[in-house]
RNA sequence: GCCGCCUUAGCUCAGUUGGUAGAGCGACGCUCUCGUAAAGCGUAGGUCGUCGGUUCGAAUCCGACAGGUGGCUCCA
């Protein structure tokens, strides 16, 4: 750790001057002033100021700056710091909210003009004027009234003070969760006391203030290492029927050494982005001629999505499904019918008219699974009955959301769907869990957790409130058994049901969904999807929905950036190249290869005019994970030389023994 | 959809204050026959994303559209 305070022994000013101090008793500065590392203290739970006095008796721990809250709070005091310098160079500007997220900090602001590069490069500047300046924090404790009337030129603020009694969520600090969202007015207020913080200069002069909860760092001085990172838009308050406000991003560290860390690890993400291995490797592209999100697969790229499909192929016929087709366009009756058509008409391609009816390119196949359940009549015997197919479904995703295959306009889901008695559904979709969860492992992904999406408090949704809870509680009750993290996300179900997907993040720390398991209810109401039960009766049907791979496209985008194009044997597109060591032994590694082609290798061999280095360099761009080497000596042996991904190697291997290997390490499914 | 930025050869990029384009890699050809991450030489390839405007003249300035990109909103 280095120390955050370039001079350390100079005079501190929050030392000599305490205006919190008015009862005498020790601050936090008092007790731990002398560790730079610390930041605040937790006073009986809640995280204070180093300033503010500490009652006699109170539980007293320190909170380092390396800690989660810690780095939370430095980062929100960087927000301060970014917000003071927006201010001074744009006057004009009004002041939104600022908090600390994932690795960095936020504020928005109410600004004619956007930033540019060159703007925010200036923003920059003025921050590191400040935290030079070490201005001390000092937290105000202030009325509503008092608040509005200090703030009476910042109308966000004024509407944050204003809703202040909404606010129940009592968050001292708000960590972001990496998406740049979160619940802003539980930032800057909660319940209760509002406060405001002083920036104070040497002279005590108040420098800018702002409207917060707190806590924050004694003095700029303890923010030795940010930069402003880009800008956006954001709707205030994330809502987009509300004005759009200017959004500047930055990243702070407590020490130089850990933002050069950071940024090298953006740039290391950079470099597994599936967007640019996926052209450097040959895997996809995106044609413009075919339009936005519409990607193609090239034939090394066709290679991981046929081993995909054909593993999840056999496995849903292991696990029990039947193998069903369905068209691609359908009338539209179909998702009136299913009740898709009111909520997701504007996000589906737009009809064709012929012969007097409207055809919908589908963008669900759950509709069309019906029909197959409903085409004659069903037994309880039969179930679960479980359909599955690739399904190919269109989806007019907005133009600002279309982003490389994570979110396309068309995409094949690995879809299923399960027809269960109401008794069944909970064995089912643990079953399914289990499933999804093999499937993961058997990929290799082991960074995901369950997201679980209810109803929450919105009415967007179709069913019972009793219907509901049922439908939660089978979910939550596997979600939980399951041994995976599981996270609430309330208000995010579908209309018909709620569901679990599995979420993981791409190189850059965005989050996708993967796969999904859903409950559903509504659609065999809809269809009047019945069984007769062995009493006779006649009985409505749960089905669950749920997609393995979730969109095959977007599963291929995550593999290539966890394996960062070095895909295990199995999935590898080439995955032996022969490197002859001159043109002569071309003919010897033709052989080798066609017996491992027979064994079901992938194989090619390298008769190009290159050296043999320049084959060596060529295969390891391409992370083909081996190479078999031949020259004079391995022929005459009957032998070959061994090299690895990594680079390292073994001479004068058997062809028998090569061939064993990896035949062998292609079975196996695991990463070499 | 909203705000910002980007678009020059297959790829990665140069192109000074407006005066109709360059490099490396790749491709192709020739020479070299080579032992663990780039042999040498040569050739071809671009109406500078598209359309319109300003100008004697536009890759360069302006506008619209398309595609991409960073966020926001959305995500069955």
């Amino acid at each position: 750790m280095v120390d955050p305070s370039p001079s350390p022994s100079v005079d501190d000013p929050a030392k000599d001057d305490r205006t919190d101090a008015t009862t005498g008793e020790q601050t936090g500065l008092d007790r731990f002033g002398d560790d730079k590392r610390v930041v605040a203290v937790r006073v009986d739970g809640e995280t204070w100021d180093l300033s503010r006095p500490i009652p006699d008796g109170a539980a007293v721990e320190p909170v380092l700056i390396d800690s989660p809250d810690g780095l939370a709070i430095l980062r929100h005091s960087a927000a301060h710091v970014a917000a003071q310098a927006v201010q001074s160079l744009h006057p004009e500007a009004k002041l939104g909210i600022g908090p600390p997220i994932t690795d960095g900090f936020y504020y928005d602001f109410d600004l004619a003009d956007p930033f540019t590069p060159e703007s925010l490069r200036e923003v920059e500047k003025v921050m590191q004027r400040i935290v030079k300046e070490r201005q001390r924090f000092r937290r105000r404790e202030v009325t509503d009234t008092e608040a509005a009337a200090e703030l009476a030129d910042e109308p966000y603020k004024l509407e944050l003070i204003a809703d202040k009694s909404r606010v129940a969520e009592d968050v001292v600090v708000h960590v972001g969760d990496g998406d740049g969202s979160g619940d802003a007015s539980s930032v800057e207020v909660g319940a209760g006391q509002l406060t405001i913080y002083d920036n104070l200069k040497r002279d005590d002069s108040v420098a800018w203030f702002d409207l917060c909860r707190g806590p924050h760092v004694p003095h700029t001085g303890y923010i030795p290492a940010f930069s402003i990172t880009r800008s956006s838009a954001a709707y205030w308050r994330g809502d987009q029927a509300n004005k759009q406000l200017q959004r500047v991003y930055g990243t702070a560290w407590p020490s130089r050494d850990e933002l050069k860390a950071y940024e090298f690890r953006l740039a290391e993400a950079a470099r597994r982005d599936h967007r640019k291995l996926g052209a450097e490797l040959d895997l996809f592209s995106f044609p413009d001629e075919l339009g936005s999100g519409l990607p193609v697969f090239h034939p090394k790229g066709g290679v991981i999505k046929r081993e995909m499909e054909d593993y999840v192929r056999r496995r849903h016929i292991e696990e029990g499904f039947d193998y069903v087709g369905t068209p691609h366009i359908s009338k539209e009756g179909l998702f009136h019918t299913s009740g898709h058509l009111p909520y997701y008409k504007d996000t589906m391609f737009p009809p064709m008219e012929l012969e007097g009816s409207s055809y919908y390119l589908k963008a669900m196949n759950c509709p069309m699974h019906n029909l197959i359940f409903r085409g004659r009549g069903r037994s309880y015997r039969e179930l679960p009955l479980r359909f599955f197919e690739f399904g190919s479904v269109y989806r007019y995703e907005r133009s600002g959301v279309v982003h490389g295959l994570t979110r396309v306009r068309g995409l094949t889901q690995d879809d299923s769907h399960s027809y269960v008695t109401p008794e069944q559904a909970p064995g089912e979709i643990r079953h399914l869990l289990d499933f999804v969860l093999g499937l993961l492992r058997d990929f290799g992904l082991d960074d995901y957790y369950l997201e679980l999406s209810t109803r929450g408090d919105s009415d967007k949704f179709i069913g019972s409130d009793e219907e509901w809870a049922v439908a939660t509680a089978v979910l939550e009750e596997a979600a939980l058994g399951s041994g995976v993290p599981v996270v609430p996300d309330p208000g995010g179900a579908a209309f018909y049901g709620p569901k679990i997907s599995i979420q993981t993040r791409d190189a850059i720390g965005r989050s996708w969904q993967m796969s999904t398991i859903q409950y559903d209810f509504n659609q065999p109401a809809r269809f009047g999807l019945e069984y007769q039960a062995a009493d006779g009766t006649r009985q409505q049907p749960v089905m669950i929905h749920s997609a393995k791979f979730g969109s095959i496209e977007r599963f291929i985008g995550v593999l290539v950036e966890h394996y960062a194009g070095a895909f295990p044997p199995w999935l590898s597109p080439v995955q032996v190249v022969g490197v002859p060591v001159a043109g002569e032994y071309v003919p010897y590694l033709v052989e080798v290869a066609d017996r491992l082609r027979t064994a079901g290798i992938r194989v090619e061999v390298d008769d190009s005019d290159d050296r043999m280095q320049k084959k060596i360099r060529n295969a390891q761009k391409e992370k083909v994970p081996f190479m078999l080497i031949a020259g004079g000596d391995d022929v005459a042996a009957g032998a070959v030389s061994f090299r690895y991904r990594d680079g390292t190697q073994k001479n004068g291997v058997p062809v028998e023994e090569a061939i064993r290997e990896i035949t062998d390490a292609v079975a196996a499914r695991v990463q070499v």
